[in-house]
DNA sequence: GAGTCATCTTGTCACTGGCAAGATTGCTGC
DNA sequence: GCAGCAATCTTGCCAGTGACAAGATGACTC
């Protein structure tokens, strides 16, 4: 029985524990409702582990939100075919993913020209261009009808999550979705 | 010369110094980013002063946020007459009014069971479901037209502010707002 | 098994939020 | 014109926080 789950000086995975628990504290209290020491009390480790991996509080919410671009861009690439698929999959990722989205569009939270992060961004940022390119395909218009429609997605799931609107209360999250997203996309 | 502008006891208007330096530190760096203890150094007071006015942190968000859905208000109902000019205005304030818009919609900064600010908070929403009512007259689509129109105003707004559109940088606003919104709106 | 280096700890400092107790002053009634 | 009162503001304090420095531990390599 020499084997103990004593703790080890060495955690093995703290980056992950650290970015788990962060998940967390945003999702109870928002981005800036934890503290760093908090983070390394739930992973049981030293007040200063975490600047190690991450620096500084900022550093936390820049591998956040670079983790965030990096499965917003994945879920976006599943419904790549068709735009009003990409709306709703924008809408379900923000439910879905709370804390991440809460993070990503708040650039005055982390360090926006973090390379890794850049990059995520700029991954999602051009499956959604291509897919939304479908929507009004040579128009002139293109940019306009694109940032219509990203903002319709983007403006529904903030006001959403916000709790703005009264159906967030008790109401279907897609079925609500589909039917104001349909006003841009114009189809079911 | 007796009488010198030697800093009295009483500051005279403490509270609403204190807002306006709570303005300026959120337009500097977020909603957060900075302390009570700051905002009772640039108004000259000692730094429990301004707890004896709005208690804590979240007090002074709290007083933002209501302050700011009165002003809210105040520009909806100025162009209530139309649907159209009231995205733009819903737009414009944002834009115009940075610091308030960025604390409204985020009511895990304050109090939002505050009286006064609930009061204020349900005067804009009054305003704009009244001027959204005249965009589809009687129709069954109603409410889901008010929450797309809603939407989409409130996400174009919140999508520049954060930088996010690359015409953020240099393009002009309310240019670029009216023909985002006439998607919907359907007209100019 | 010695050297190296990433990982984690302990210790410390200035600063913050929030509370308690006391000082100052405007105001009200007489 | 002044005594008493209540609002306003101050000083003092404490636990908790972010950030840094220096040292301990152990995994990995040769």
């Amino acid at each position: 029985m020499g084997q103990t789950d004593l703790p080890s000086y060495h955690h093995g995975n703290l980056r992950r524990a650290v970015l788990d628990a962060a998940l967390e504290a945003i999702t109870a209290s928002g981005p800036s409702g934890w503290s760093l020491r908090e983070l390394a009390r739930r992973a049981g480790v030293s007040h200063a582990a975490p600047a190690h991996h991450f620096g500084d509080k900022a550093g936390v919410l820049t591998a956040v939100a670079a983790e965030g671009f990096e499965l917003f861009a994945d879920s976006l690439e599943r419904a790549a075919d068709d735009p009003f698929g990409s709306g709703v999959a924008y809408v379900r990722f923000a439910v879905d993913h709370r804390p991440y989205f809460e993070v990503m569009f708040r650039p005055e939270l982390y360090r926006p020209d973090d390379p890794a992060l850049a990059a995520a961004r700029e991954r999602a940022g051009a499956v959604l261009a291509a897919s939304s390119r479908k929507l009004s395909p040579g128009g002139a218009a293109d940019r306009t009808t694109t940032i219509a429609a990203w903002s319709l997605a983007h403006g529904f799931a903030d006001l959403w999550l916000s709790g703005a609107l009264p159906e967030s209360a008790d109401g279907d999250v897609e079925e609500l979705a589909r039917a104001v997203l349909q006003v841009v996309f114009g189809r079911d």
